[in-house]
DNA sequence: CTGTTAGCGCATTCAT
DNA sequence: ATGAATGCGCTAACAG
């Protein structure tokens, strides 16, 4: 019914090893004999059976890409950039070389994580790039490093994308320094004149959440501003978190003359429940994001934020998790973030 | 080195066929042999191997998703919630019936997405899902259908999700009513009083493109109104594009009072550039965008649109890929969007 | 309900 | 530079 290797082998008269090998192309082969081969794969239209090779190779051409939220443009940006990187790099001409993304939705559920894990471990992935900020539950943690040990020792190169360096693991690290933009975005509020801000974090127990919390209350601690009580209120990394978590704020001190959001999203959610509050940006209250995210220079006003280089990291991870690119000295570097000082904080009122 | 199946079933002392009985669930097996073949399991951590199931069973359980750009909510919606459908029913218990979804960036280019058709026939993908508007192109859309029909005869199940139907082929089509919903938000506006309405458009060979512009020319027409030269521009269905389209618009005819974009994204750039000209929204013009993607309603003002409920769509096409849900009658459906009025239109100036 | 037997389609040794 | 032979790890008849 279908046809195979030993198809095209019979139509152009050599031996289904050469096929193999013109397919591969790591091989010699006479170029007479490549251009017949070639010919009779055009003639009868045959593809290449991926599974069948990965079994005798004992490799895919898969990669995989585990991302909280594909539909939040945070990593839905790093893993069109992996993608990008992952493609063939052109050697062979036809289809061949290219990997495919497997993208992994895990929804922060660690179960879930885990579950992907051990299937694209199952389908031999060359590579496994995990991103985002990586759940804090000491019995997780220690699953996961688990996890990709093995998967490193069957061969899958492990490159972490936005996530700290896992304990015991030879994973390449490319991590955002959160804490350090948490805390520059903080000191740009208090440059300003703020000193009673609100914050609204993401999810507890996330890495990410946590170092940004940590900056900025590193920032409000070397300017000698005591944090109060109500303060801060966590919730999920989405808008509607950030319009309830602002309101929520507003309620428990409604003296606050600035809002610091964990990312974007949250930001805009808070923006428009001070508008809905009669409240103006910034005159009345400044608000500041995380990220940088293209939608967030069209807020109104602009939104100051912390730009993170979602697109070059998830790019790089790509090449990293090909053996295309040199991994960054002791397995692990630290990206950056830029603060981005916009329209919506100002200085305070009064 | 590697623990297999064969392993499994000499530590529980049974056969390798009962082993791969009862990790595949279809099929009887002793409850205490199960048992004892699950211990087996776990105490040798073993995990199936993917292709080689695959090569045996000549199918696998990968899914292929198309998109242009996931990085684009628009694309990363839907994709996220196929991944949501495909998963495993729950039916075993471990990490087994689960689907893993293989996301194809085409970046819009004919080539890549032929391409990553071929790449998931060779990976015999269980099922495809294309997703957003087709490249309206003679010779590439006879080569497509072909490719769709090569996977459907291999077995490979075919739906497209937000994107018309492909003749010849038995693939199932959720399509986007994007005239109807073009025609409605025009409608809108010409109900607002507008006369002189700017519309940025999509990529020309594109049907999203063509169909949302030839609703928007409908309502005109039906209103009497005959458009001007240049009134229409196409771009890319970004913002930036959204921002230098307005300003072209703007320079052709400053008295237009309405603009009409591709998308949301597009929408966010056209409010951009009028603001930066000294306009406001919707006093001076008004701005419309479809899709209704998260950020929309958080514009300032929030943006008219037409929403389509991607989410469901997605979901939809999911499990329909999964034959977990009866296609629609004639393997056709089409997915009407809803108007949402919003602060971004109201009655023209003057 | 369980074991035995054959391949699935290809990449690789080894020869030549 | 090419061919022949072997096995990758598993599933699916077929028996029993």
């Amino acid at each position: 019914m279908t046809v195979t290797l030993a198809d095209v082998a019979a139509r152009a008269q050599v031996s289904p090893a050469t096929v193999s090998r013109v397919l591969n192309g790591n091989y010699p082969v006479a170029a007479t004999t490549r251009e017949r081969v070639l010919r009779a794969v055009d003639e009868l239209d045959y593809v290449l059976n991926g599974p069948a090779s990965a079994l005798a190779a004992s490799t895919s051409d898969l990669v995989g890409i585990l991302v909280n939220d594909i539909a939040d443009p945070f990593f839905g940006i790093m893993a069109g950039a992996v993608q990008s990187e992952i493609g063939g790099s052109g050697s062979g001409g036809r289809a061949g070389g290219e990997r495919l993304a497997v993208v992994c939705n895990t929804g922060g559920d660690p179960e879930r994580e885990l579950t992907y894990l051990t299937l694209l471990q199952r389908q031999r992935a060359a590579a496994v790039i995990l991103t985002g900020g990586a759940i804090e539950n000491e019995a997780h943690a220690i699953a996961v490093a688990a996890k990709l040990r093995r998967l490193e020792s069957a061969g899958t190169r492990v490159v972490l994308c936005g996530r700290p360096p896992v304990q015991d693991t030879k994973a390449i690290a490319l991590a955002f320094d959160n804490r350090g933009g948490g805390r520059e975005l903080t000191e740009h509020l208090i440059g300003l004149g703020h000193r009673r801000l609100g914050y609204i974090a993401g999810p507890e127990e996330r890495t990410t959440t946590r170092h940004r919390l940590e900056g900025h209350r590193a920032a409000l601690e070397a300017a000698g501003i005591e944090e109060l009580g109500g303060w801060t209120v966590h919730g999920p990394y989405d808008r509607r978190a950030g319009y309830e978590a602002t309101l929520e704020l507003l309620r428990r001190d409604p003296s606050l003359t600035a809002v610091v959001a964990a990312n974007d999203s949250v930001a805009l959610g808070a923006c428009a429940a001070l508008r809905d509050s009669g409240l103006r940006i910034p005159d009345d209250v400044s608000v500041a994001g995380f990220d940088d995210l293209p939608f967030s220079i069209d807020a109104v006003p602009s939104l100051t934020t912390v730009r993170l280089p979602l697109a070059e990291a998830g790019a790089r991870a790509g090449r990293i998790a090909m053996g295309r690119e040199e991994p960054p000295p002791g397995g692990i570097a630290v990206i950056r973030g830029e603060l981005m000082v916009r329209g919506s904080s100002g200085v305070p009122r009064g």
